[in-house]
DNA sequence: ACCTGAACACCGTTCAAGT
DNA sequence: ACCTGAACACCGTTCAAGT
């Protein structure tokens, strides 16, 4: 996942010239552009025009641009992964319940992808449901080490899910070619692949269809098993 | 995953010019450029120079750049995924295998994670692997859908694995101050995130080991075990 | 058919100077 | 302290022309 403010917003000194633009104004622009038309079109340049700024401005409240798309994300997390009043009660529930809350935040946001794997730890608004998905493994009676590595792998399936399957959105969007999938199932040799070949023709819906859920509970049910 | 040869490597004809440079050619360079330097370094500009010619010779032998990086992964995995020659006999052994035999050459090629997520199908080479996992869920008693649905948890987990760690790889490698992620874990409320501060020592070492296979095994058997 | 040169329309970021 | 202008060192790709 990633960082949490890097920064704490800049402890604004009352000496010296008074800020045109803020911190909070920039994030805001951003969060509109990026929202609107893709993270592609976010360019410190545009940004800056679009504040009613130049270029340089920028760097004076951020670091670089990877801290902006940093800083973004950790605004979007504060903002949309509220804690339920009451998680569940069963363990193995909460641990669903605080990836599915993950997941359900990430994937709004396909533009989070590069930042996605930008790092490994979320913003500190994600804590409190990696603390929920830690504690019901543990509470389910797995070493705190396991419920760690645990915690990585359902993080590597919700990521994995959530950069895949917004970069094949965004191909589908650009590009109206039949896919390169599409090619190769049209033509599969039934006697090598024979599974493939018998699937070929609903393999697109299949795997458009949402199943992150069920995916999940897997993982989670085989983490909670002792394997054989 | 990725698709497989774009267009196969253009009929040659015999009249007309004869070529300076080859896809072939083009291809060798690339990789070396790749793997010695990482791929942000592949520009079309420093391509066409160490192949001694143009950035728009490129363009008469690959379509753009993104086919460019699709080629490029096709090709690695057409020389390193080679299938074993007696695939394990019991199916959830052959699913296992199957994956990690494409997590091992794909983590060896940190620069694919672009390509990675850009399709979901990988190389026709790749179709074997899949094949073996989709057959191997098969005849341990899931539907064919069903199986499926669980080759793409399988593969959502193994791409997510990939790219978190490659980035994470690479930035620590351009970038040696401390993490966010260190200085989050360094002042946690133990009354708030108990289970986070109890391990916030171990975090680093626990998540740098290699669990994949762990995790892959959690999955897999979980995948294969009715739901409660 | 294959390749070149020049140009288009951009990037992120640094530097030195202004207020 | 905050902002600006100009510049640096690049990009991927198109177009029109050469051989």
């Amino acid at each position: 996942m990633m960082g949490p403010m890097p920064q704490p917003p800049a402890p604004r000194k009352t000496t010296g010239r008074p800020a045109r633009i803020s911190r909070a104004e920039i994030l805001r622009t951003a969060l509109r552009i990026v929202t609107d038309e893709g993270v592609d079109r976010l360019t410190m340049r545009r940004l800056a025009s679009e504040v009613g700024s130049t270029p340089m401005a920028l760097y004076h409240h951020v670091r670089d641009k990877e801290e902006l798309l940093l800083l973004l994300l950790d605004d979007y997390a504060a903002q949309h992964l509220r804690r339920p009043p009451a998680p569940p009660t069963d363990p193995r529930e909460r641990v669903i319940a605080a990836a599915t809350a993950i997941h359900e935040v990430l994937a709004a946001c396909p533009w989070a992808v590069e930042v996605l794997t930008a790092d490994d730890l979320m913003s500190t608004s994600a804590l409190w449901f990696v603390e929920q998905i830690v504690d019901g493994l543990t509470v389910c009676g797995l070493s705190l080490e396991s419920a760690v590595h645990g915690y990585r792998a359902i993080w590597y399936y919700t990521a994995g899910e959530i950069v895949i399957r917004a970069t094949a959105a965004r191909r589908r969007a650009a590009d109206d070619r039949p896919t390169y999938r599409d090619r190769v199932f049209a033509d599969l040799d039934p006697d090598e692949l024979p599974r493939l070949a018998e699937v070929a023709d609903r393999w697109a819906p299949l795997t458009a269809q949402d199943t992150y859920a069920e995916g999940l509970t897997a993982l989670v049910n085989g983490l909670l098993t002792r394997g054989d």
